[in-house]
DNA sequence: GAGTAGATTAGAATAATTCCATTTATTTCT
DNA sequence: AGAAATAAATGGAATTATTCTAATCTACTC
């Protein structure tokens, strides 16, 4: 029974599985370890290997039908930036992404009610938005210019 | 010469290519034209069946050649709505999209300067985003709810 | 009007994701 | 506990959008 899942998410996965008479498997299990352990928005490949080395013979078949699980449970939401493969994200906040064109790097930018507000108001009278996607594409603080 | 391409997106189309030393060929100007003439977000799919009507041998990865250089001269955007097939539209000033869930159509949503600038003050400091991509998902107004 | 760089073409290749049929696990019922 | 029923995992095939490749074609330049 040892695993990497602090008890608050594990009992947040647990909750969120039962509640949609859906068990927690050993794989749902890890795989939501997996992507709250390393926050950096992995590929569902990326996921695979870091599954791979608690659970070897994981495929990635099952790796797409738990992130799909962990998808419609709302513990992890799907990123997509152009067309590049999906990534995961287990911040459950609205929030927006920022990609940076030198690291490749993926930043959350958080999007208080305030904010989430003014944009919705960007929509003609009658239209209504129950998802909202921000992403920015350009250059982190870090990136160092030598002139 | 009988081409429904307008005078001035046809000068727009010979200056933004041989700015950049390419020619305007008739795939190019056609598929030009197919896109401004209907302005449905049309995917490179959409877009092969309808340039076909008019050069019948045309193939899709010309399509896409035709597209990539509209894309590279800025005359054209290229839209990504999850992991749909890219849309393309010839809309060329700053705007959200808009993507209705009953009936699939996808609407531009105008971003002015205002807008945009509001939008950008969510970064924090030192992060500079050259590419911003907003899109809603939800019901537009004429949709009709029969209860 | 020939040469050359640029474009188009058809089809093969790639890559992310989904589908399918089978096997394995887990719960339920008695 | 054991059997039946349901849910999940698995490997591999299938799908789909897109890119690549190599050959052919076209259009400006000299």
């Amino acid at each position: 029974m040892k695993t990497s899942l602090p008890e608050t998410e594990r009992n947040r996965l647990k909750h969120a599985l039962k509640s949609r008479n859906l068990r927690p498997t050993r794989q749902r299990t890890c795989v939501y370890g997996v992507i709250l352990e390393k926050r950096d928005h992995p590929t569902a490949d990326d996921i695979h290997l870091r599954v791979r080395e608690k659970l070897p013979s994981i495929s990635l078949a099952t790796i797409y039908n738990c992130l799909d699980t962990l998808v419609e449970c709302e513990l992890v939401k799907q990123v997509h930036l152009d067309r590049a493969p999906t990534r995961f994200c287990p911040n459950r906040t609205p929030h927006a992404h920022f990609h940076c064109r030198d690291t490749g790097q993926v930043y959350d930018v958080s999007l208080d009610d305030k904010r989430l507000s003014a944009i919705e108001q960007f929509l003609p009278d009658g239209f209504t938005a129950d998802t909202i996607e921000l992403s920015f594409l350009g250059r982190g603080p870090e990136t160092i210019t030598v002139s």
